[in-house]
Parts: C-alpha cells; sequence; structure tokens
DNA sequence: TATGAACAGTTTATAGATAAACTGTCTGCG
DNA sequence: CGCAGACAGTTTATCTATAAACTGTTCATA
C-alpha cells in the first residue's frame, strides 16, 4: 500500500510548479528585452536548434523537440520565414513534409542573439555557480520528460 | 578579476531556462485540463491564494504576489467575478483601489480545484519523492527572487 | 487498384501575458 | 490651497500558446 503524500508535501509541490511558472515567465521576458531583429525566445531557440542539432527539419520535428503543437510551430517558422532567417521549401520525398532551413541572415542573428543573452546568462552563473547550474539541469530535464511521457500517454 | 564563464556553462544554463520553460507549460496545461468550471492556473493560484495568505486583497497586491502586470491581473480578476468567485468593490478607504474577496462559491470551487488536482501532484511526488521536490523549491524560489530583483531594479 | 486511416501541416477561436497609453484619485510641496 | 506627480487600475494592441477543425498526402490492405 502506497502511504499518501502529507498536505504539506502537497503544498509544496504546488509551489514548484507556481514558481518554474513564473521563472519561466520573468526569463522568456528578459530574453525577449535583449534579442536583436524583434526575436522571441522562440524564434530565437529554432535558430539555436539548427546550430546545436542539425542543419534542417521538418517542421514537426521541430514542434516535438519544443514541445509545442504543430500549430504554434507553424506561427513560429512564418515569422523567421518573414524576417529571412530560414526557408521554408517542399521535401522532395514527400508531398505532405516541408523541409526548413536557416538562412546565413538567420545564422548572424543567431550569434548576434547569443552575445545579446551573453550578459543574462553571465550574471545568472556569476550569482548561483556553474556548479549548482549544472546540478540543476538533469533534474529539470527529468520532470520535463517526465511530464511529457504523461501528456503523449493520452 | 571574474573569470569568465566557459561556453559550456553558458549553454547549460540557457538549457536549464528552455527546460523551466517547457515544464511550465506542460504543467500548467495539464493543470488547466482537469481544473473544474473550467478554471485556469491563473485562476485557481489566485482563489488558493486567498485561503493561504490573506481573506482580502486589492488587484496591486495579486499582481505582485504573482508577479503579473496589474492589466493580467485585471483580466484574471474579471474572470473570477464572471464566475462568482470573487467580489470586486470599492475600498472605502481609497477611491483609486479596489478591494477583491472571494465568495463562499469561490471557496468550494478551490476545493473542487485542489481536489481535482491532487493526482497529479501525488503522481509527481510518487515519482520524484518528497525530499528531492522539498529541496527543489528554495532553490527555484532563490531564482526566482533574483529574476524579480533584476526586473524591478530597472 | 481503390479506399480509408494515419499523417503533416495550416487555420481558427480562445486563452493568458506584456507594454504602453489612458483614466481617475490621492498627496505633498511650493 | 492648488497643481504636479505618484499611484491604482483599465484598456488596447500584440505576442505566444493550446485545442480542434480542416486540407491535402501517403500508404496499407482488401
Amino acid at each position: 500500500m502506497a502511504k499518501p503524500p502529507s498536505p504539506a508535501n502537497l503544498e509544496r509541490t504546488y509551489r514548484v510548479f507556481n514558481e518554474i511558472n513564473i521563472i519561466a515567465q520573468l526569463s522568456s521576458n528578459e530574453m525577449a528585452r535583449v534579442l536583436p531583429h524583434g526575436l522571441t525566445l522562440s524564434q530565437f531557440s529554432v535558430l539555436n536548434w539548427f546550430v546545436r542539432v542539425d542543419d534542417q527539419a521538418t517542421p514537426g520535428r521541430l514542434a516535438a523537440a519544443f514541445q509545442v503543437t504543430k500549430g504554434a510551430m507553424t506561427n513560429t517558422l512564418q515569422k523567421l520565414e518573414q524576417k529571412g532567417f530560414v526557408v521554408i521549401s517542399a521535401d522532395p520525398s514527400s508531398g505532405r513534409r516541408k523541409l526548413v532551413r536557416m538562412t546565413s541572415a538567420g545564422r548572424q542573428a543567431r550569434d548576434a542573439a547569443i552575445a545579446a543573452s551573453y550578459p543574462i546568462l553571465e550574471s545568472f552563473l556569476s550569482r548561483f555557480g556553474a556548479a549548482e547550474t549544472a546540478a540543476l539541469l538533469p533534474k529539470l530535464e527529468a520532470i520535463r520528460s517526465y511530464l511529457d511521457q504523461k501528456r503523449t500517454a493520452d
């Protein structure tokens, strides 16, 4: 028999998610404020993905990578295309797929965005330390993975 | 002289915020899906605040407590008022303030929401453990407080 | 080989959030 | 004592996100 959790533990769990929500909002806003070319955090994240992971992708792969809906990714990619930072073309191997690639302007915008966000990340590191930050990452990844599995287990 | 952080540490810091963003989104959606009366997470949080902290408040105090803009809180409170879960009245002591109070229907909705979210929190606790969850909370609070201070230090 | 289901992407309606402009109220200082 | 500026709250425009309906493509199988 599993012991039911105490009210205090439930309350702490609720507050963990509450803090995470507020942090997500504050940090997204702080980033969006410094990013060049009117890049939002989601747009920057997509550009960064092309540098870190692969040089091309379908919209669906990007939506899965960022755990957002296909509609949200359609929107983000359209904004990036309007800015000339990605090119969206038909996938020659499948009529229902599209291929997204970053342009050289996109690469430059990404580099400028990295430079612009440097002070924010650097300030955070100097306040919390590289060790504590590194220790936090796997815990957050585990929580994200857990929530994602619950979601897709519909 | 402060040592500049390594690229790997900057990258990890960026990913910490990335994970937090995704967790915030996934958990908010999961909560909103189970909450009764079409309550959103922000609406529920306000109702819960009236139980946990004080039985009345000005909109501005609530906006500060949840670290959202006054406009966002105006919107949330209007939704709650439409549902009959709070009453908004003029502050007798000041013509430019308002007072918000939870109704008994609001209290009942909050209790039902707590019950509905119980399985989510309980499942999280059984996966990650009360100790690890408890250990995470002060770290997140510190990050939140840090970001909030930077924001208000404009 | 024709059809129906799965799949990829877009669109629409609705949500909450921000920032900035705006209204109305108080308050302290010249 | 009046007025400027601070303050509290609302409105507007714009953003990203979701969910669900919709379009078009592919593929398996009967």
